[in-house]
DNA sequence: CGTTTTTGACCGGCGC
DNA sequence: GCGCCGGTCAAAAACG
């Protein structure tokens, strides 16, 4: 990976800029496999198919949102793999014009993103653990919305530890602990573990611009989308289109402000401090993550882009 | 009334 | 087996 220049490529590149930033948020997406073999982790998950089902899937995204770039513009990005490019003049080309945008086989490419960025989900998981030292007033840096279930006295300390949840979606693993240092009262010690296997519930402009352009696509009410909301989540518990909208109160940060004072460290038995690439391809995931919260059925999927800006047929 | 917090009970891992 | 410890559960209370 040393000589994998990337931060080239890929200077500038944010997950919050891109949801922030509409124009750039499904820009043309490259995955190249053999840039790919390239990078150090991540990689392991992606076989031949997965990659064009990342791909696919991708790119089924930026049909939607976004009009296709030119060529010109498009020719750019034939060298890299997660370049967001700049939409200087957008102008609608033909899906089968377009030199990225290949036919999509809507139910291979969702299982190809969902498996693959489940299985990284999954090995992260049993790895990472996060933890940061913070300000009294600096414990609400992070603005997922987390549930107390639990405080323990901790041997050693004067101090107890309380055990967080999220509480944006049942079912996600993501935790937290937080707890007073004992030999500064002032710092608290947070560490978090696992990871949210949904979108973050205050992507706000990404919502709003998903909601665009789904409001481009005229779409019969289901059955499901007029049932109450408690009934919809004793049938679809993991169902984003409810849990994606942000959460009115997050009591258990709600009093927390300011940043965090420092990361202390990354506790994972691999590696001590993200890289650049692996940094931006855990971005990358995020928003295939992101994708996939969104559609949790692939009835959704397909309701979503088998439409007339589509072609989804060979 | 739905959600969150509190707090004692419970459980599993570990060392002796 | 026993006790300690950290983490989680779940019922009741508190909150908005």
């Amino acid at each position: 990976m040393e000589d994998w220049d990337l931060q080239a490529v890929v200077r500038g590149f944010s997950c919050e800029d891109i949801l922030d930033n509409p124009p750039s948020l499904f820009a043309p997406l490259r995955f190249n496999h053999d840039e790919l073999l390239k990078l150090p982790e991540g990689l392991e998950i992606i076989t031949d198919d997965d990659l064009d089902g990342l791909q696919g899937f991708y790119n089924s995204f930026y049909t939607v949102l976004h009009q296709p770039l030119s060529p010109k513009t498009m020719s750019c990005t034939t060298t890299s793999i997660l370049a967001p490019i700049e939409v200087k003049e957008p102008r609608k080309v033909p899906r089968e014009q377009h030199p990225l945008l290949e036919p999509v086989d809507t139910s291979a490419s969702r299982d190809c993103a969902v498996r693959a960025v489940k299985s990284r989900k999954s090995r992260k998981n049993q790895n990472k653990k996060i933890v940061q030292q913070v300000t009294a007033d600096g414990l609400s840096s992070d603005t997922w919305a987390w549930r107390k279930y639990g405080q323990k006295p901790i041997k050693g300390s004067p101090y107890p530890r309380s055990y967080y949840r999220c509480s944006s979606l049942k079912g996600c693993l993501a935790r937290k602990q937080v707890e007073r240092s004992k030999s500064d009262p002032s710092v608290f010690i947070i560490t978090y573990s696992a990871e949210h296997s949904h979108a973050h519930p205050t992507r706000r402009s990404a919502l709003a611009g998903i909601t665009r352009a789904k409001n481009y696509i005229p779409k019969e009410p289901t059955p499901r989308e007029q049932e109450s909301k408690t009934l919809n989540e004793e049938k679809h518990p993991s169902s984003p289109k409810l849990e994606l909208v942000p959460s009115p109160q997050a009591p258990s940060t709600a009093f927390l402000e300011d940043e965090p004072l420092q990361r202390v460290s990354i506790e994972n038995e691999q590696q001590q401090q993200p890289t650049m690439e692996d940094d931006t391809f855990d971005k990358a995931f995020d928003m295939m993550a992101f994708g996939a919260d969104l559609f949790p059925s692939l009835e959704d999927f397909e309701g979503f882009f088998s439409d007339e800006f589509v072609n989804l047929g060979p």
